[in-house]
DNA sequence: ATGCTGTATTAGCGAATCTGATTTTGTCTC
DNA sequence: GAGACAAAATCAGATTCGCTAATACAGCAT
């Protein structure tokens, strides 16, 4: 009967799973297990079969779902637009990142919200770009940030950033001393390098393919991964080099144990665009964050990492360990 | 956030009142004003304007209840498909009679409802005409009975019986003994009579005008009353008599306190119907329901009214004290 | 089998909610 | 305004409900 069981119940046909669900929401899988169990009690319903493993809906437990997405989906409007009366922004935000955002810059971005809206329940995942989309488009996610933003069909896209491109190489690579000294350095000084790159599924490396391409330059590939941090920890130790957005580097950087040469005869940039599903309308909560990333981010002071003194910090590493997934929110 | 401080809420505003809500809901006052301020707390907006009495909504309280009413019932007609698809029927009938029905009657019924479906919720007010019409026409009953029930409109209406209409006197009056041995009485011995009726503005007057002038018949009217209850008293006291629908009457009949006689020349009839909203879809108790009342009353065992064995007894008893209404409800 | 993973079960505990008694507050009357 | 009344708020104690932690059980692999 408590609207909390519902969602719990969502939860865990979401994830297919209770104890995700559990770790998910932050309680136990006992409590998840006798919360379900008294919901079905109480509709006198099975609704989940499990006599098999990942379990099943039964035809009910289908139907309640559905109807169950819907009317918390309602519930959470009506709560917002009661709360938009008096002035309120409260609420949810859902965010899909791809994992090479720049999680320092975000997080300046999500300490100015979490100061200005306190009350709103802040949570970005960082995933692989296609489940950003799945996400967005299964209204599992308000808002999804990704690089070569697609337009149209089902999404809006906005342009956010563009992060320069930038040659990153070990600390002790020959090219270094040339950055320094010329204030870059060449495309062509790439001809014939050692080179770590994505994987060619992913729109980056096409179009890092097209660049290099359009210079006539061809490099060596000796190594390709589908996230940009295994992409530094070979470069780092000494694989090959490799071209990446700027923001993704900063803390190697900072930590010298990596260089990030810009290059002076092009200016190559990989777009970061917001997107969300055409005719949905966002929540106010939503609406702020969206219109909070238009800020600059150096007008943002930085964030003090030394210690999580969030409150959600916590709970983000821990359920990361089940699923990879950092999130974070206030109290419900 | 739970569910049950949602509806809470909402009995709260549709009673205008807190204390009402309470006893209608068979808790404390405490419980409910603890119950809103809470919710009030968790939404941070104020929902109820206590500086007035009665008290007001807010805008905001406006919206919410409004919301809150639309989601309610989104999540009941989901609960009646979900326990509809493994054969259960469960949920809350509300049903708006007019005084008159006939209580034994209506109690066969009640009886047999409650024994097939332990689980219902069965719910029966007892109001003016006006009053029944207004709560089917404002979703706050499922099912009206009316008597000359008026069909189109945003209601549909359904016969239910036919209540012979007799001539109502007390035991010593000299038509006693002419009823008894013609087994019946003519219309006629009425002229000049002393007569006990309806105030003009309810349907079963203009019928009853209708029919004396039909007959060429009229009457001295000594007193009107808007409820059959009050009439039955005034001839019993011997003010006079009345033509009143058979059921009606059966108590004071078999007590022997009123005498009812046949006529032996006309039939006149009180139609009762069932309506309901035209465009609203039953819950499947609630159809139920309509479905039983064509069963004709006879089929049906008495009723044992002796005492109160019904869970409900005493809650209808309570709720009464406050507002004129008799229900009664298993487990919620 | 045996181990692994995921769910059910149980007892104990803490928070949320209810009750009953009492106080406060709005409203009506004089 | 000063009672008087009714209705809502408040408070302390009791109860209920949901959570945790530990453990048992079930499906699925090798």
């Amino acid at each position: 009967m408590p609207l909390r069981t519902v969602e719990l119940f969502c939860n865990v046909v979401a994830l297919r799973s209770f104890s995700k669900a559990a770790s998910e929401r932050d309680v136990t899988q006992s409590s998840v297990s006798q919360s379900i169990a008294a919901l079905e009690k109480q509709l006198a319903v099975q609704l989940i079969d499990r006599g098999k493993r990942p379990f099943e809906l039964t035809p009910a437990g289908v139907v309640y779902h559905e109807g169950c997405r819907t009317l918390l989906d309602d519930y959470r409007k009506l709560e917002d637009r009661v709360r938009q009366m008096v002035d309120k922004v409260v609420g949810r935000v859902r965010i899909a990142a791809i994992y090479s955002v720049g999680l320092s810059e975000m997080d300046r971005y999500v300490a100015k919200f979490r100061e200005q809206f306190p009350e709103v329940e802040l949570r970005i995942d960082y995933l692989h770009p296609d489940e950003v989309y799945r996400r967005v488009s299964a209204d599992e996610a308000d808002l999804g940030l990704v690089s070569f933003p697609k337009e149209g069909g089902e999404f809006t896209a906005q342009e956010w950033q563009q992060q320069p491109m930038v040659l990153v190489v070990p600390p002790d690579h020959k090219l270094v001393d040339e950055g320094r000294e010329q204030s870059g350095v060449s495309v062509q000084a790439l001809e014939g390098e050692d080179f770590v790159c994505f994987t060619e599924e992913l729109k980056i490396r096409r179009q890092i393919d097209r660049w290099l391409k359009g210079e006539k330059i061809s490099v060596n590939v000796v190594h390709s991964f589908d996230n940009i941090e295994n992409i530094k920890r070979a470069v780092e130790i000494g694989s090959g080099v490799s071209i990446l957005p700027e923001p993704t580097v900063q803390r190697e950087v900072d930590a010298g144990t990596l260089v990030a040469l810009h290059f002076k005869d092009v200016a190559w940039h990989r777009p970061i665009g917001v997107i969300h599903r055409r005719h949905k309308t966002l929540s106010t909560a939503a609406s702020k964050f969206k219109e909070l990333l238009k800020a600059p981010v150096d007008s943002l002071p930085p964030v003090d990492r030394t210690n999580g003194h969030h409150k959600g910090r916590l709970r983000a590493m821990r359920a990361a360990k089940s699923s990879k997934v950092a999130s974070a929110s206030p109290a419900g």
